[in-house]
DNA sequence: ATGTCGTTATCGTCAATTCAGATAATTCAG
DNA sequence: CTGAATTATCTGAATTGACGATAACGACAT
């Protein structure tokens, strides 16, 4: 059984259909359906039902396809292992929520670049659930996600732990005072949309139905907006500390329960981890110090 | 890169040589020598240091060894399972200590093979230490061992739980009365040595050192020998109670830590359940009723 | 009915790969 | 130096692989 039958039976399976696999393989149709059948001449039985408008995948063929899937990435892995000897090097992909988590992988990222010449580091953006997928996929080798991840072909590591709180104008006095106007404009990082998220279930909970959003690009003029009374946001606590410490917003502290929160690495359980990533983790894993100042 | 070319890599790698590696694959050494090095051009580095007396691996050969054996064995895998339409059938081997789980598993296999007359069913014997390495090493399927076992790559599901006796001639009154005299003869069946570690184990804790052996062949007679006075054995109690009431023996319970012992059946996490193996757990597992019995 | 479009199956041709066997080159032991 | 190992290399035959053209089939619109 060769692997890249099993690799055409993949594709085939995957797009339903034997030429529209051919040109996504960059071959011809004859030669794949020749592939195809070697490979159920091998294994004595149908891989797949032949229909007018493509094909379709038997019992066998169902047994078979997570196998095929397996050996591929199985191979590719194979190549990465032997091709890295510890040193970093090549392209190390991962992924991160946009602000938070971006904000803090920068002077990671910085340091690690210049240790690390010869790896070309590529950062992919989106929200938790998008990332997860990616991982999944093999799209990125690993992913700085909202914590925590409960998947079983997924190890999790925690990195930073935080404490949002919101930011309003300094005239206000509570939350209950935002709350009680039932109408509030929120602002928000225009990439940041795992805070709005999670600042806007926080109102719906408290009963704010008018909800209206201010985004703004940088962390600068968001500050600047809410200080003039544009409306309140939502910030991890040591961002605050270390930035403005003029005292033109109030910051109110929220519940344990809902201002708690987690970054964590993900990445897949069964993938071998490159150097490239072993040592951006170690770069990026929060030292003893860094860790208290960031509580 | 070729699945084939991987196989004989990791032959190659195991015997160290190529010639040898040629005549276990059935071909030649010029083949071997080729197919090797399409694999070393492919990936760009050498995979074995080239000796006067066989070669050994590189340091690349060595990061791509565990991906060669895991991608045949996955391929292996894979032509079962999609020859295994779910109607158990084929060979089915799996391994047993020998004296109590055999028995236990003999009603099991009688129902079995009548149940499923196309499975051939194989039964090795071993010891737990000998048997988890077949089972690691494909070798069995899975196998019912001495519990608790604890390995990463192996599930362990515990199948009967029991408590061991010490059966002794009728006089003797406690476990006292054999220990204090230092000297004794103990009855095995030949084939259980597990039954027989424990015990030695057992005596040699309460400080017996001259420990003689008796071996018999059957229960029957064991349990003779023993009510004869010629020595004293190690049993599961409900083996006794079913089966002797004649009050020939006595029996003497132990402390909880030394008489619990637990048969587990372990097999492989990441391999495939055949069907036929399914099958056979589904009429092996106790019954409700049945491990009532068994306490 | 008929033609068109999209699908898979099949065939012949040619190139590339693979195999087996023979031979060379190397190294170590005696 | 010779002999017994080893791996490397070469060669011709056989096999396999890819390709392009064509056939066969069904669906759908005209």
């Amino acid at each position: 059984m060769d692997a890249a039958d099993l690799k055409f039976f993949a594709a085939v399976a995957k797009v339903g259909g034997m030429n529209r696999a051919a040109s996504k393989l960059n071959t011809v149709q004859s030669n794949v359906t020749a592939r195809v059948r070697t490979l159920e001449e091998e294994l004595g039985v149908a891989l797949f039902h032949r229909g007018h408008n493509g094909v379709t995948l038997t019992a066998a063929g169902e047994r078979l396809l997570p196998y095929a899937i397996k050996v591929t990435h199985l191979l590719d892995e194979a190549r990465k292992a032997v091709k890295d000897d510890g040193e970093p090097r090549g392209r190390l992909t991962i992924g991160s929520l946009e602000t938070n988590a971006a904000l803090r992988l920068l002077p990671v990222i910085a340091s690690y670049s210049q240790a690390f010449p010869d790896v070309d580091l590529v950062l992919r953006s989106g929200t938790t659930h998008e990332l997860i997928a990616q991982v999944l996929a093999h799209t990125v080798e690993g992913a700085f996600v909202c914590g925590p991840v409960d998947h079983q072909d997924l190890v999790e590591e925690v990195f930073f732990r935080e404490e949002l709180v919101v930011l309003t104008a300094r005239t206000v006095r509570s939350l209950d005072d935002v709350t009680r106007k039932g109408d509030v404009k929120i602002v928000v990082h225009h990439q940041g949309c795992a805070y709005r998220q999670i600042l806007e279930n926080l109102l719906i909970k408290r009963g704010v139905v008018g909800i209206r959003h201010l985004e703004f690009g940088t962390l600068e003029t968001i500050y600047r907006a809410v200080s003039a009374g544009l409306g309140i946001t939502l910030l991890p606590r040591s961002l605050i500390g270390s930035m403005w410490r003029d005292n033109a917003v109030s910051v109110h502290g929220l519940p344990e329960a809902e201002s708690r929160i987690t970054t964590v690495f993900v990445h897949r359980q069964d993938a071998l981890m490159s150097s490239a990533l072993k040592e951006f983790l170690k770069l990026a894993r929060p030292t003893p110090l860094r860790m208290r100042a960031a509580e």
